[in-house]
Parts: C-alpha cells; sequence; structure tokens
DNA sequence: CTGAAAGCGCTAACAT
DNA sequence: ATGTTAGCGCTTTCAG
C-alpha cells in the first residue's frame, strides 16, 4: 500500500515505509523507551523523507497530555502584555509547553467565551491577567483541575495562584512620593478605567493617600480611544485650562504622560520645578524622551516568569498544591520630573 | 453512575445526567440537527448544572476539523505585528475561525519548529510573515494541504498566496519624494537587518533609486537592542557629528526617527527647512510629537484582515484553488518633516 | 528491544 | 427527532 490522495501522513505510513510497527515509530519520535540504533535510524530516515508530521490532536486524545498553556489578557497594543509574554515564553521555552494567548479586550463576557474555548483544548495551565472575573469564568477556572495563576493584580482573591503588584499601593506610594516633594495641587489623567480594575485600584489608592494628607485631587479627567500621546498632549492642555494652579499631574500610564510632557516643555513649564509629573508602567521605550517622566515599574517581565514557574512546577505533580500569592514590589523612578520642590 | 473523581466530564456525564443518548447532547450543544426544544433545553441545563466544556481534541480529531488558523510572525513588542493581530482577528471573529500565535524572533531555525509545531494541531490555515522562509519550513507548508497565506511583504515567491506590499517600491517612492523635495545630503538610519528582509528591502530599493539620480548615500548606521528613542536620538546626534552637511534623514522605522526629531528640535534644529526626516510604518502611537513625522503606511491592519478573508473563503472549498496575490498600495504621509525646500 | 490490543472522547454515517 | 456503530491517529498497557 502507498499513499496516494494528499490526506495528511501518518504513522502507519511511516510505519509501512520504514518496515517498523507503528508502535516502534511512535517511540522514536517520542525519545520514549529503548530502541536499537539501526531501528531508530530507519524511522528518522523514513519520517523525513515522507515529511511526516506528527499529528498531536491524536496525541493527546490518547495521552491525555496537552503541552500548552492558555494566557488570557486584554489586549496586545498595550505594551505592557507582549512583555509579560516574553517573560512567559523565556521560562516556557525551556520545558515542552507552548504559550497560546487569548485576547478579550477588557470584556468580562468576551473573556468568558476565550476562556471557554481554550479550556476545551484541554491545556496544561490557565495564566490570567486580573482577579476580576464572571462567576462563569471563575467556576470554569476551578472546575478544570488544572493550575491557574491570575497576574499582575494581588489585590482581591485569586481562584488558585496569582503573582503581580499591588496597584493600590503603588497608587499609595506614588501619592506619598509627590507629597513628600512638596506638591500640594495635584490633578489625576487617565483612562476610562470602568473595566480596567488595575487602573482604578491606582487611582483609588491615590486619592485615599492623598486624602488622609488633607490633600483633595483638584482636577481629573479620563480618555478612551486614539493615539494616547495625542491625548496626553490635549488633556493636559484641558486640564491646564481649567485649573491653572496645578503643580502635579499623575498621569495612569507613561504615554498620556510622554504626551504631557511634551506638552508642557513647549510651553515652556519648567519641570519639575513649577509642574511635576509622573506615569506609570516603567515604558523602556519611552526611554529618549527630552526629560525622563516618574514613573513606577510595573514588573511586567518578572510577572510573566514567576506565572509560568508556578504553571511548570504544578503542572507537573499530580495532586493540587497550596496556591502560591507572590506579591512584587514596584520601585518608583523619580527621573527629571518628580523631584523635591 | 455518578461522577466520583475529577477527570473532566464528558458527553458521556451529561448523556446520563439528562438521559439523552451521547449523540443528540453533541448535537444540541453544536447545534446541528434537528433536536426537540424540549430535548435541548434538558440537555442545556445538564450541561450548564455539571459546568460541562467540550473535548475540543477530541471533537477535532472525529470530525477532521480544527477551527485553529496558525499566525507566524517574527514579534510582538514590535508594534506593527499587534495591528496586524487586530485585523486578523476582526474578520476571523464573525467566522468560527481562531487565531493561534508564534513567535520566531526573526530566527529561521525557530520559525522551522514554531511552525512545526503549529502544523502537528492541523490548523485549517497558516498565516506567516515573509517570504523568506528556510527550505524545510517551505517544504512543511506545501505539504500541510491547507491555506497557506504570507504577509506583509510581496518581493519574493510565495508558497501559495500572498498579502502585502512591496518594501523595495516604498524605499523607492520614499527616495523619490525625497529628492523631488530638494535634500541632497542623504543618510539612512536603521535597525540591523540581517535577518529583517522588509528592512533591507526598504533600503535597496532606497539607494537604488537614489543612485539613478546620482545620488550616494552620504551616511548611515544600524543599531540593534535597546530603546528606540534613545537610540534614534543618538544615532542621530553622531551621524551628525560624522557629517554635519546631511540635509535629510530617512529612518528605518518610526520610532527611532521621533527620537531623532526629539533631538534635532532640542538642538534648535529648523525642520524640515536646514534638516527633513521621514520614518516608516505609519505608528498611530506617535500623534502628539511636537511635530509630525514623515511616514509610509505599512498597511497593517488591511495586510491581516486581507490574509484572514483569504484564509476563509478557502479553508471552505476541498479543492485547492489560485493562489492569490494582494498588493496594497503605501501613500506617503508628508507630515511637517518632508517638505517642498 | 519490539509488537498487539484496547481505548482516549468525540462525530460521521447510517439506522430507526 | 433520536439512537447505534465504527472509527479519527495516536499512546498506554501488557506480552513477548
Amino acid at each position: 500500500m502507498t499513499k496516494h490522495d494528499n490526506r495528511p501522513l501518518t504513522l502507519r505510513d511511516v510505519s509501512e515505509a520504514s518496515g517498523v510497527s507503528e508502535m516502534t515509530v511512535s517511540r522514536v519520535l517520542r525519545n520514549r523507551g529503548d530502541v536499537s540504533d539501526a531501528t531508530r535510524a530507519r524511522v528518522l530516515e523514513a519520517a523525513k523523507t515522507l515529511g511526516y508530521v506528527p499529528n498531536k490532536i491524536a496525541g493527546a486524545l490518547a495521552s491525555q497530555r496537552v503541552n500548552l498553556v492558555a494566557v488570557i489578557i486584554p489586549s496586545m497594543s498595550n505594551m505592557v502584555f507582549p512583555e509579560v509574554m516574553t517573560g512567559i515564553s523565556q521560562i516556557l521555552d525551556e520545558t515542552g509547553l507552548q504559550p497560546v494567548v487569548g485576547i478579550t479586550g477588557y470584556m468580562p463576557e468576551k473573556e468568558e467565551q476565550v476562556l471557554y474555548e481554550m479550556l476545551s483544548w484541554r491545556p496544561s495551565g490557565v495564566i490570567i491577567a486580573g482577579l476580576e472575573h464572571s462567576d462563569a469564568s471563575r467556576a470554569m477556572l476551578r472546575a478544570a483541575g488544572i493550575p491557574v495563576v491570575e497576574i499582575m493584580d494581588v489585590d482581591g482573591t485569586p481562584v488558585d495562584s496569582v503573582v503581580g503588584i499591588s496597584h493600590r499601593r503603588a497608587g499609595q506610594q506614588m501619592a506619598q512620593a509627590i507629597l513628600k516633594a512638596g506638591y500640594e495641587h495635584i490633578a489625576f489623567l487617565g483612562t476610562k478605567m470602568l473595566l480596567d480594575h488595575r487602573a482604578r485600584k491606582r487611582f483609588e489608592g491615590f486619592t485615599e493617600t492623598l486624602a488622609k494628607a488633607g490633600v483633595e485631587i483638584e482636577d481629573s479627567d479620563f480618555y478612551s480611544g486614539g493615539s494616547a500621546l495625542a491625548k496626553g498632549r490635549e488633556m493636559t492642555r484641558d486640564v491646564l485650562n481649567r485649573s491653572p494652579d496645578l503643580d502635579f499631574i499623575y498621569y495612569s500610564n507613561d504615554l498620556i504622560g510622554a504626551g504631557g510632557l511634551l506638552y508642557l516643555i513647549e510651553q515652556g513649564v519648567d519641570i519639575p520645578k513649577e509642574m511635576g509629573l509622573a506615569g506609570f508602567n516603567g515604558v523602556n521605550l519611552l526611554r529618549g524622551l527630552p526629560q525622563e517622566l516618574a514613573t513606577m515599574d510595573s514588573c511586567r517581565l518578572e510577572i510573566g516568569r514567576r506565572a509560568a514557574e508556578i504553571i511548570i512546577e504544578r503542572s507537573g505533580s499530580e495532586t493540587p498544591q497550596d496556591p502560591k500569592r507572590i506579591v512584587l514590589e514596584p520601585k518608583i523612578t523619580y527621573g527629571d520630573t518628580l523631584r523635591v520642590r
């Protein structure tokens, strides 16, 4: 029998071509069990000649093992998640595990859909951004019987393990740093954050700490969509028109912060004397601005790495272990825009 | 019989819980064939109560259908590929198809690995960046018997279909625009492009066209790694130290262009009179710079959309059709940094 | 070291 | 409208 149509090749084709049983071919191709060098060579030869690519679907069904790790994140165009992915890949690359990404667009129903879709491929683990999920999503995660790591944020109740920073505390710390530097008339500019819980928590931590010091936010504004740099510019212009007495602006991300910085420099504002600025994320991309924007590292790479390590550690053992909780400590970079006045 | 361990639920569990045959349960869950409303309701109820998630591995093996499209790209931190992904998702979202991303890091061997890995899941199609692949990769693509779309670039010989722009022509057109505007002392700054074939082709098209007009590139430099903005700044400073007579710099991407722009503005250089600048990609992110950088749209979103459309169109029909070739025409945006002198 | 048999969980194709 | 049967292509398990 030879192969006449264009159905994909099977183990059987390799078996026939090499005169070795399917089982032994399988062993050779997976490097499992003892196979004589002669047999191994014949099989490899045949597989290569035919151009055989194993069918992982069949393999996974038979072995009940899938080397996939589901990674579920809100967005890819964000500059923060690609870096998390890099961290995850760095660690998984050494093992046989492969990340598979799903994007939710910050929408809980979409998250539910994506999660369902990914779980139906029976991955070895799930890494998912945030702690806020629909009840159904949480139920699925629990029922899946695989390691789950929620990442980025630790302010809340995880399903299983969690790796991240406290965004609430990040907001608090930035508020403290700003107060300590002597600024008093403070505004907040950010994204509309109905669904970005981490931005919201930073905002809450920020205002809380100011309030405790008897300082009220004097102005704030929230945008959605468009180029962040341009938005930062516009919002900064507008907020200063409304509230000319401001001496500090805290931005919810570095990109709008950079827009504001560029605008203020053009206006001849003396930074950080007349006006201080800070962003969030520690976006390396932005090094090279006329002045370095104060910011706070969100530990993206490290979060990705640690999450992947947890998945590896657990996908090995059969019995579920105690959930891990890893809280990273972001550091403030003062740059040129947040200095004692 | 009830379920006592934590093995994942199967169709059989739903079947027993609802008192309906596995086959009918399967039909309900897939919305296929006629099922009475009463039965449907009972099945749905049972599935929901149990928290059943279908096993796509088994489904795919049985039906020989996989709703996955492999997308293979060099990088995600690049700002160009996330946008391609967005285009792909926009189109695939309406069908049942799901993109699955693999990253190659611009390394041919890694590409081969990733491709092998993805093909072993028997996806419905492949979208892969570039036209340059190892012989083995090309062989796999051909042998897979599924629609393949190579994207971004059209200068070369595709395996099957192709959607992109001519980077060679993009370089040529920018050269023409620069010459027409009256610039004569031109430098090129870019990334090390041994493996970025598209950047190389732009460079070649650029120098060719200049050469035809009797103009030689007066200086050039290539970087790798680090923050693009900062690199653009440094390289611009250095190239002007070496070649103070320059009146135009063509950057291989918008980000280093932006770095150069910021540097030159600080130096009080009159742009575009004393010095003209242009980048490449049409990165929307950068709107909001003090001056708008001249650039050329690389049609990323459209490329993603068209590629996805081709996959959909073909993954339906059984017989392979003629390869498609879609050449998009990027337009120059002159911005504030490329003007007739 | 190699092979044969029995599924993995689902769906195509055929009954009824 | 619903059920039955026979695999999908591989790996596990058990025999040689």
